[in-house]
Order: C-alpha cells, then sequence, then structure tokens
DNA sequence: AATATAGTGTGTATTTTTTACACTAAGTAA
DNA sequence: TTACTTAGTGTAAAAAATACACACTATATT
C-alpha cells in the first residue's frame, strides 16, 4: 500500500441492507454482535474497509463472508458520516443494499465470525438496532422504494421461476399499498422482459398458475428506458 | 476527538460538482491545482474531512471557503472508493453538487489558498482534470439530469425573479435537448410552484417577458408529490 | 413615422398512459 | 358434486403527453 498522507486518520466501512424474500414476507439480514460496543445488540452486518480493496470490492467481500453468495446485484446508496455514529472512534461507512431470493437452491451460509449469530429478520418486526444502524436502514428502505419503480430490481428477490401475483407481491411488500391485479399485470407485462414459460406451479392445493422467467437479455437491450411502476 | 481505530487508517475528502448557470451556459467551478500532484491540472474544488466535523458540514465549509456562500442545497451522490484514485495515497471521497446562481446579488470570491485559482468554466469545454475528477463530474451531471426531472433544483441555478423561457433554457441545457415552449409552460406552471409577478423583464431589446418566482412554501406542501419533466 | 427584428405568449386535436372496476375458469379438497 | 381458492382476463373513462403555428409587443433602425 502507498503511504497514509498524515493530515488525518480514521476508518471506513461498509454497513449492508441485505433485503431477502423467500415468497412470504421482505426480511433483512441481521447479526447479533458478540463485542462491545453494543454487545448483545442486533446490528447490520459490515465490516472494515481494507486497505488494498476498493470500497465495492470490500462490499461484494463482505457480501460473500456473510452468505456465500457472490454475483449479486448490489449498490452504494448513501454514506453516512456523522461525527459521533461510532462509540470508540471516527467511522465514516459506506452504506450498500442487495437483494437475495432466500431459501432457494443454494442455503445462505453466514460465516459469523464477528457476530454470535445472523438471522433473517422480517423488515415488519425489527427489533432495536445498535450505532445509526436504524436511520441507515430507513434511508435504504427509501432507496429501494424508489429504485424498484424505475429498475426491475425486483426479480433479484423471486426464484428464477415465478408466478406474476408472486412478482405482484413483491412490488406491494415494497411499495407497502396494494396494486390492481389486472393494471399490475398489464404493465409489467408490456415492458417485454418477462418470458411466459410452458409451466405451472406445483404443490398448491388450488389452480396452478403459469410461470414467468426475467429475460435479462431483452432487458439489457432495453436499459436507457426506464421503467416505471 | 475519540480514538481512532486501530485496524485500518485512511483519508477521507471531499470533492464538490459545483454548477453554475449566468443565464448563459451551464458552468462548474474548477480550481487549478499548485502543488503535486497534479500541480498546473484543473481538478474538483475538494478537502479533506476534519477530524470533528460531519462529512455533510465538511462539505458545507469546503463550499464556504470557496465561493463565501452559505444556505446551499448541497447533496452527496455517491462515494469514490478506488484503491489507487490518489497517487499519494488511499483517500475515499464522498462527492457533493450544489447549484449555484453566477453574477447575481453577492459575487463569488473563492478563497483559494489550495489552489493558484478558481474559476467558473463552461460544462461543454471542459479541460483535462487530474485524479479521477472527470468520472466523478461525469457522474454528478448524472446525477442531476436524473435529479432535475422530479425536484425543482432548477430554480436553485436561477435568480429570484425569472422569466419562463429561463427556466427553460435550464432544463434545455441540463437534459441536453430541445422542449417544446407550450408543453413546457403548461406542465412547469400545472405543479403550481410559480408565482408570477406583476412586474416585467428590464433592459432587453424587444418583448419583455413576465417575471416568476419559486414558491418554496407551496412546494414544501407538495413534497411527497414527484414532480416529474 | 415606418419598418425590421427578436423573443413572448397562447390553444387544440391526437395519442398514449393510467385508472377503475367484476366476473369466469381451473384445479384441489372434502 | 360441491365448495373453495386463486388464476386469468377486457373495456370504458379520465388524465397526461405530444405535436404543432401564428399573432403580439417592445425596441432598434432607417
Amino acid at each position: 500500500m502507498k503511504e497514509v498522507l498524515p493530515q488525518f486518520n480514521s476508518a471506513v466501512s461498509i454497513d449492508c441492507v441485505l433485503f431477502g424474500f423467500d415468497g412470504g414476507e421482505l426480511k433483512i439480514l441481521l447479526i447479533e454482535r458478540n463485542e462491545e460496543p453494543f454487545k448483545d445488540w442486533w446490528a447490520l452486518p459490515g465490516n472494515l474497509v481494507g486497505e488494498n480493496e476498493s470500497v465495492d470490492q470490500s462490499a461484494s467481500r463482505i457480501l460473500h463472508e456473510l452468505t456465500g453468495l457472490s454475483d449479486v446485484y448490489m449498490e452504494q446508496y448513501y454514506t453516512f458520516g456523522e461525527v459521533d455514529r461510532h462509540p470508540q472512534g471516527r467511522v465514516i461507512t459506506v452504506a450498500y443494499y442487495a437483494m437475495l431470493r432466500l431459501g432457494g437452491d443454494k442455503a445462505l451460509k453466514p460465516l459469523t465470525t464477528y457476530a454470535k449469530k445472523a438471522q433473517w429478520i422480517n423488515v415488519s418486526e425489527l427489533p432495536k438496532l445498535g450505532f445509526d444502524h436504524q436511520h441507515i436502514f430507513d434511508k435504504g428502505l427509501e432507496k429501494i422504494k424508489r429504485r424498484i419503480k424505475h429498475l426491475p430490481i425486483a426479480f433479484e428477490l423471486l426464484p428464477e421461476k415465478f408466478t406474476l401475483t408472486q412478482v405482484q407481491n413483491v412490488y406491494e411488500l415494497i411499495l407497502g399499498k396494494k396494486l390492481d391485479k389486472r393494471n399490475f399485470r398489464k404493465k409489467i407485462l408490456s415492458f417485454g422482459v418477462l418470458k411466459e414459460l410452458d409451466e405451472k406451479q406445483k404443490g398448491v392445493s388450488f389452480r396452478a398458475a403459469t410461470l414467468y422467467k426475467f429475460d435479462k437479455r431483452k432487458y439489457a437491450k432495453l436499459f436507457g428506458k426506464e421503467i416505471s411502476f
């Protein structure tokens, strides 16, 4: 590493708001801390930025360490730089969010070396969080609300094959309001990025819905034009 | 200041993209550096975050030092954290933008202690910039393009009293395209945040246009509903 | 005084998008 | 066979976006 400028020393960290969806509720990943400060409190997963990694790389590394996942759509959304946000010193934190499908093929394997445990917790039942993490979470939720209206990030939360009702559920959970079924379907299909499969839902005790796939190639072409919900 | 965490030291800086408008072209404030690295190069104004100031406070302080202005709508938009972005060490920079009316009442007085000079330069004629500042600028311009479609930040660039044509000019400059005069007026007036004054433009050698004012109180009420251009 | 000039200010018809709204079809379970 | 539960579908009305052209007015010029 190159010389550090002498004028100022501080730590930079990453905090991650990992949204997950298992078909039911919207959840986020929290850890229960095992060290002071905020020992035994719940907090967002995060860590210090390493000397030889960019903040983006650092975010990916931390996500990987916590979940075993790579190649996840992850996005920086704000940097929190209040002087007193960390009781042990000046720590400026760069916040990222990511969206993950839960309970799918590969189960998440959090390596909880810096925490007692890591757990997916319903967004509607958040415990009290350490540091300024409630604030960081709030901003993250705000961000994805705005984002989901314009970008198809909802599909990151869904399994590879999904029903239109599931897509609508995700939108309703994130936006926090009911949407009209017919209008929703009309609109989401009109973007032409969903591919209808020749396959139906299985294991349900009622009429099985048609499955769809998100077509990344078509979406890439459409990029530039913004989606709007 | 509290103890710095021992694990990691780095510097955090602020870089500002200050957009200015004087009725003609869209400009940004650049400094000509007087020190290595990038001595004699143009760069964005910026500085290190102080030990006892938040990043937001730091951004305001730097803006004030450079322009003499306070109470400017300034917004953090991205944090650039590539390992090699500063040749002298690890410096992570938090980027802010602000929008300023130029040539108005109080002239800008840049204190150029850390630069040979500071100068407003047309966005269409940018010189080569030091560090990764071209990249930071590009992202900033992208950001305000998206932002101006939903929030009335354009009025920050205009004098207190302005004509509708001036508003349209700002939109056209930032969005980089021509807009239809009748449709633009219809739309911008429909938000109900402009107040028509009993006053006309002066000193022009043609028909004088009606002056308008931006009504912050009405805008505050409207907040929540998003504007869209 | 007449004329040229340059920007101001205005309306309508068409298309597109958004919204509101309710029933039948299909499959499962008893 | 019936009851139950979710899937799946269309249309009309309202609102918003777009395309488009000319007369008005104040000044400057001759």
